[in-house]
DNA sequence: CTAAAACGTTGACTTACATCAACGTTTTTT
DNA sequence: AAAAAACGTTGATGTAAGTCAACGTTTTAG
């Protein structure tokens, strides 16, 4: 179960992990199964732990006033879910994660992250490129948001990201994309006549 | 002049620099001006620098086909501008940086970066300080982007970075918020009847 | 000092996308 | 196996914001 962490980390950072590296991180983390609708947050919790994804789908979102979801990521085999500045500053996060599918994940929680974990060089070092690839890619979505047509989003997608049309369905793709599953389908429908 | 810089990082972390920090500093950053409507970088640059804002203001943008500038960031004092994945990754920059206002940089070009600075603790904890803080704001930025309606973006805007309405006229506020500057004048008619 | 840019506003018109609603199909639950 | 929920599509209609254009004011440049 550890192992696809150990993979994890080991693809990210320069030196390789060593046995005690792995035996603390076995101690550390601890497996958590998720129903499929269950939530992993809910909106106005503070975010007290880090999860990594070993297998499912999950979905992380805002709920309007009238009850719309507004999905801001969405994360599979091997992404960290959670709300990491709720994590940090220990402000109540907005956001609702939920599995979308039956789900496997390795959790940490807070105290054992900031005494046992957070100042190995190898955490900090895998924190830091992760940290900076999601700035990365989030400076990205936002230019795509305000400057791509609804269409040309939807090509995006399926160029960064196509895995995530065998796992989620049409509408939580929408949305993902800010936009309604109604315009994603016409989108579809139009791009297959071409 | 270094000065601002020196405190900007004291601001920022937890041991003060010292002496000999702020002389290798003195050393590795140099000044650089920018008169109005001068470049920082252009697209398809590989930015190889970064630049510390100690008076004035600049803005980050693309422009698209038809020659329309899309503003993604705007810079004052005490911000730092460049494109960061291309200076971390050297790949080309898409985007443009050009001066506002008559500008005073603090610039350390990616060699000195790497070789005299890079490793010392107090530029990594900085560097993880800045980049964590911008992929919270990034995350808020795009859900803004995708949820709000334009007078709720105006709003927020106002809440979060008031500064900006004193620095920047509204044709280029309004491109930052992902509008038109005539969608932006409306909308201040508009909110200042109530 | 004068010309030229840059800026902000307003009106008329257009458009991309949202909303609302109905319906068929597939998947899940019991 | 039946019922219910989730999903995807299509049509009719609404609307927030974009586009185009004109014009007055302010700022900048020669």
């Amino acid at each position: 179960m550890i192992d696809k962490l150990v993979q994890h980390i080991n693809d990210r950072i320069d030196n390789k992990l060593t046995e005690s590296d792995i035996s603390l991180l076995s101690e550390v983390f601890h497996l958590k199964k998720l129903r499929k609708h269950q939530y992993l947050i809910q909106s106005g919790d503070v975010c007290k732990i880090a999860a990594f994804v070993v297998k499912g789908a999950l979905k992380k979102y805002t709920v309007d006033e009238t009850g719309k979801e507004n999905i801001l990521e969405l994360f599979i085999e091997n992404w960290w879910a959670g709300d990491k500045e709720s994590f940090m500053i220990g402000t109540p996060t907005p956001y609702y994660i939920d599995a979308y599918e039956d789900t496997e994940l390795l959790i940490i929680n807070k105290s054992d992250f900031i005494e046992k974990i957070g100042k190995l060089s190898f955490i900090s070092e895998l924190n830091y490129i992760l940290t900076e690839r999601q700035s990365f890619q989030l400076m990205k979505r936002l230019h795509s948001s305000q400057t791509l047509t609804a269409e040309q989003k939807l090509e995006q997608l399926q160029n960064t990201y196509p895995e995530f049309f065998q796992r989620f369905p049409q509408h939580i793709i929408a949305s993902y994309l800010g936009m309604t599953k109604e315009t994603l389908s016409r989108i579809r429908a139009n791009a297959l006549k071409k």
